[in-house]
This record gives C-alpha cells, structure tokens and sequence, in this order.
DNA sequence: GGGACGAGTATACGCTCGTTTACTAGCCGC
DNA sequence: GCGGCTAGTAAACGAGCGTATACTCGTCCC
C-alpha cells in the first residue's frame, strides 16, 4: 500500500476549452457582484483555479474576459418577452427579486459598478441598450418610445443599486403593487397628471 | 527693466485654511464627476494646485477627504423641503435636471460610482439615509414610509446612472410629466393596481 | 536681525495591479 | 518510444496607487 495513485491534489486532464469555460464562469460570478474594476484577475484565476497567464492567453486581457463574458449572456431577458399585457407586472416582479438579491443577469449587475475605463463603459453601454433597452422598445408603442423604455430601465438600475448599498430588503407585496405603478408611469403613453 | 519682482510663476500666500478649501473643492468636483476608486490622490491636489502630501496632512488620508467632501455638503437637498404639496413635482424636475447634467448633490454622485472600499460605503451609506431617505420620509404620511422613500431615492440614482453611462439627455417635458407620475407611484401611500 | 514654528515640497516606500516572458510537463501521431 | 505541439506554470516587470518621511523656506514674534 504504497503511495501509487494516490495524489492528493487530483490531476485535471488537460483541456483549454474546459479551463477557458471555468475562467469565464469565475469571471461572470466576480464581475455581477462585484463590478469590472473591483476584481482583479488573481482573483478570477484563483476562483476559476488556473494560472493568472491564462487570462491573458485566452481572452487577450482582463477587458477581453469582461466583453467575453457580456457576449456570453441570454441576449434578451426573460421577462421583457411575453405578452405586452403581463409586461409591467413581470418587470415589478423581476425589480422585486433585485431588490432581495440578484438574479441572473450580469449585465445590469454590470453596469451598476462598471465605470471607469471608458472602453468597459463603451462595451456595457452597448451591450445594456442591446439587450434591454431596444428590447423593451419593441414591446411598446406610440411616442417616445426610446424615453419610456430608458426610464424603465433607470428604475432597475436604481433598485440594484440601492440594494447593494443598504442591503438586501425584503419586497413586500405592497412593493410590488407600487413597483407595478411605477412601471407603469414609466411606460405610459402620455402620463396622466 | 531687470527681473526685479518679475516672479513668472505668482508665489501664493502661505494660508493653510485657503489650501485647505482648495483641496476640499477639488476633491467635491473630481469625486463627484468620477467616484470615489477612479480619483487619485494626485488628479486632486494636482486640480487644487498643491501637494500631494498635503492631503494626509490636512484629512489624514484620502478616505478622510472623501469624508470630509460629504460632511460639508448641504445636509438637506433643497427639493425635499418644501410644501408637501408639490413635492412631487420638485422631485420630477430634479430628476430631470439630473438626467441632463448633475446638478449641485455630491451625495447622490457619490453613490453611483463608489463602491468598493467598504468604509466608503458606510459612509455614503450613512450621508445616502440621513441627508435624503430620512428626510423625505418626514414629508410622507402612512405606512411603509421608508420603503416608498427608499423606491423614490432610486429612482434619482438610476436616473443619474443612465445618464453616466449613456451621456447626457435632454428631458422633454413629457420626461418631467412621466417622472412626475413616476415619483406619484413611489410615494404613495397605497398603490392603485 | 535671528530663531522657531509651520506651510509647503520633494521623494521614496511598500504594495497591488494587469501583463509578459521563459519555462515545465502532458498528450498524440509516427 | 519519442519528438513536437501545446496546456499549464512560476516568476518577474513596470506602472500606478496611497501613504510617510525628511526637508526647505516664508513669516512672525522677540
């Protein structure tokens, strides 16, 4: 009974697509709750357990692994498709849920700590209008559709970020119904005041 | 006509207190502008024209001098006070104001883009509740009081959010009705849905 | 006028960051 | 079985950060 087979550390097979996923999921966890600048690479390699050098020769740079893993999400969220009628509520209901605790979506996660490189701004900016905004100006009508969706969008935005300040809060059932108001003065074709 | 009091580069008057100012106001403007992780000690005593070592000896370190910026803010925004009559209305033209340009409130610009260092975050947390979310709760009636302060204030954070991220907009006057309605959502004492 | 106090300065320290380079070792075709 | 391609590694680099130290020099009191 000797010390044959009996490596402590398990050796991984070798595999560059299998490490390179690995390297992206640690990415997309650090980068949605922590934001772009408050991650450093060691951090991802050690979360991902693979060599820092890796970053760099999979994805070019830490930019390169943020826009690999923007590009890597659902392009629409599930909750903006569906019928135009249920829409605000399933929006009061998804802004309820981030007002607990994140769901699954890095972007605006993203975009809430991501700010100072102006390439990372660009790369959210883009990704954040393509993927929501325009998203949910297809479900709308009338004018100023760009606007409504925008304000809707900013009301997210705002949820988010006020969780991750004062921490997670419980969304009442009266949360969600004034949710759904707001929602709904977000949208309006014409506000009524 | 010699160099007799021809000093090229103007020689200030040694006033600790006016060094003092001039640090602090830099700071405001450049923490305001960029957040708290993305300005450096240096961009803010090169804008004050004076010397790094300066601000450790005035506020003891940076963090100190970020405090210092949102102690001396106006503790109240202006808009909160007020007839509660109008409240609304003020809330929506401020909000308006911001998604075009910030207007004088450190304090909310702070939120928006610092994060990272957790003592920061204790701090514009603490300025966040005691300077808007507790003020604008004294002006509401009924229940959940600070749940619909709380929805209101981030809705001026998202607002402002956008507007880093995408640049400036111009809010029409639709903008200011539909924020108008919006506040109305947030605010109220029972939403009707 | 001379000395001491303090505003302002120059510079260096220690650290962490993203990135790069030179190397090691596993696997596959021959 | 072995040479070469390549996944993976270790270590270092240069830059930038916040902070601390040792100094210069203007100003004011005696």
């Amino acid at each position: 009974m000797r010390d044959m087979e009996a490596p402590v550390k398990d050796a991984r097979p070798r595999d560059r697509e299998a490490t390179r996923q690995r390297l992206l999921s640690a990415a997309r966890a650090l980068f949605a709750e922590h934001g772009y600048e408050q991650v450093t690479v060691r951090q991802i390699a050690a979360a991902a357990d693979a060599n820092i050098a890796l970053v760099g020769r999979y994805f070019g740079s830490k930019a390169g692994l943020f826009g690999a893993v923007l590009a890597g999400e659902p392009t629409v969220l599930q909750v903006i498709d569906g019928d135009p009628e249920g829409l605000v509520h399933r929006l009061a209901e998804y802004a309820a849920a981030r007002m607990h605790a994140d769901p699954e979506s890095p972007i605006l996660r993203s975009v809430e700590r991501s700010a100072g490189d102006p390439e990372i701004r660009a790369l959210v900016r883009e990704r954040l209008h393509s993927t929501v905004v325009a998203k949910l100006s297809e479900q709308l009508d009338g004018p100023d559709v760009a606007a409504r969706a925008r304000m809707a969008t900013a009301v997210f935005l705002g949820v988010g970020l006020i969780r991750r300040l004062i921490g997670p809060i419980e969304a009442t059932p009266a949360d969600v119904r004034r949710l759904t108001a707001v929602f709904e003065a977000c949208l309006a074709e014409e506000p009524d005041n």
